[in-house]
DNA sequence: CTTGTTGTTTAGTTTGAACTAAATGAATTG
DNA sequence: CAATTCATTTAGTTCAAACTAAACAACAAG
């Protein structure tokens, strides 16, 4: 292969692992993503563990939870009983993704918590202190309010993938130098 | 103080140390967090170290670290040498300054490192394997594109700040049980 | 100058995530 | 069935983040 070519993408991988560390991902992670999205062909298992420069047993554990969130495709070749791999390429997809499955964990959880709380608070029935007990309301409907929020543009946005409507981004487009 | 409140207070400061996990933060800054938060008067560091659980070496930089990000706000009281607290109640205030400070680096760091690669790959005079410069030069500029449209969102985002919409969550807003 | 009070820094420890190496399991072939 | 070739799992290790305890520095008061 080309030098300044392959140069040009260990630079990319090294910048996807980084990335993918910031993002709450492993850096493996980033830099397996990185490696099977600049690959024209499909990708085998050991191929990875070549360019990315990670165990077999770390690629195995890590490719799969790519999968889990729909960002890289397992794919089976006839009369091969290796596995192989193809990158999603649609960043916008993959965010939603990405978004749909947390939005069910952790939002949610957060909601029920603060939500828990405020329960509490609004059940006692003979405060002793009635303007903490006010304040405490106040503060826990305004962080209920604060997460429902967040979880209904979450819902909106992850709703975006039925219309099509990938264009969104475009929406807040101000300069692309597109070449 | 009421008993009930407090165990409400308690699952509050457990629940906010759980989200902050999530989020990126330290889990002695999300208690402490909620701590302040739902405090009506100010709150001083020893009153944190005893009321979040943790050492007064971590509160001391966690606390310094929250107000870095606006979470909480010191001030001083005259003729008294302790710092005291009080915790920004504008969720989405907090959020514009996160994402403001991040943009900066996080983001503007994934294009750089996104361009630097393309630009390697404009520059390959002579390629060996044409096709294969080409699917490199389009995987690329489609990353590019993602996180330029990314970066540009989250600069309009933090720019509603000015404009005072804080109202646009209530663009996505669908049910809200206010009460 | 000494003492007490407060926030910060430092040295050391704990903890958990993520990796490696090696064992295991599964499937195909001769 | 033995041998080979994969992927997965497991046991153990490494490493960095984050905490604790204690020393330290700054400052005010007596």
């Amino acid at each position: 292969m080309d030098d300044e070519l392959q140069i040009a993408k260990e630079n990319f991988i090294q910048g996807m692992s980084r990335i993918g560390s910031f993002w709450g991902f492993s850096k493996a992670m980033g830099a397996i993503y990185g490696v099977i999205y600049l690959s024209p062909d499909l990708v085998s298992l050991d191929e990875l563990v070549k360019q990315a420069g990670v165990s077999k047993g770390a690629v195995s554990t890590n490719v799969r939870t790519l999968e889990r969130l729909g960002m890289v495709h397992k794919k089976m070749k006839l009369g091969d009983r290796k596995d192989y791999y193809t990158a999603e390429a649609d960043m916008w997809k993959i965010v939603r993704g990405v978004l749909k499955e947390r939005e069910k964990t952790e939002f949610g959880l957060a909601l029920d918590t603060v939500g828990e709380s405020l329960d509490m608070v609004k059940t006692v029935t003979n405060p002793v202190d009635p303007e903490l007990n006010d304040f405490y309301k106040e503060r826990l409907k305004g962080m209920e309010s604060f997460f429902n929020s967040l979880d209904n543009m979450v819902t909106a946005f992850t709703a975006l993938d039925n219309l099509r409507v990938s264009a969104l981004p475009s929406l807040f487009k101000k300069t692309m130098n597109n070449e």
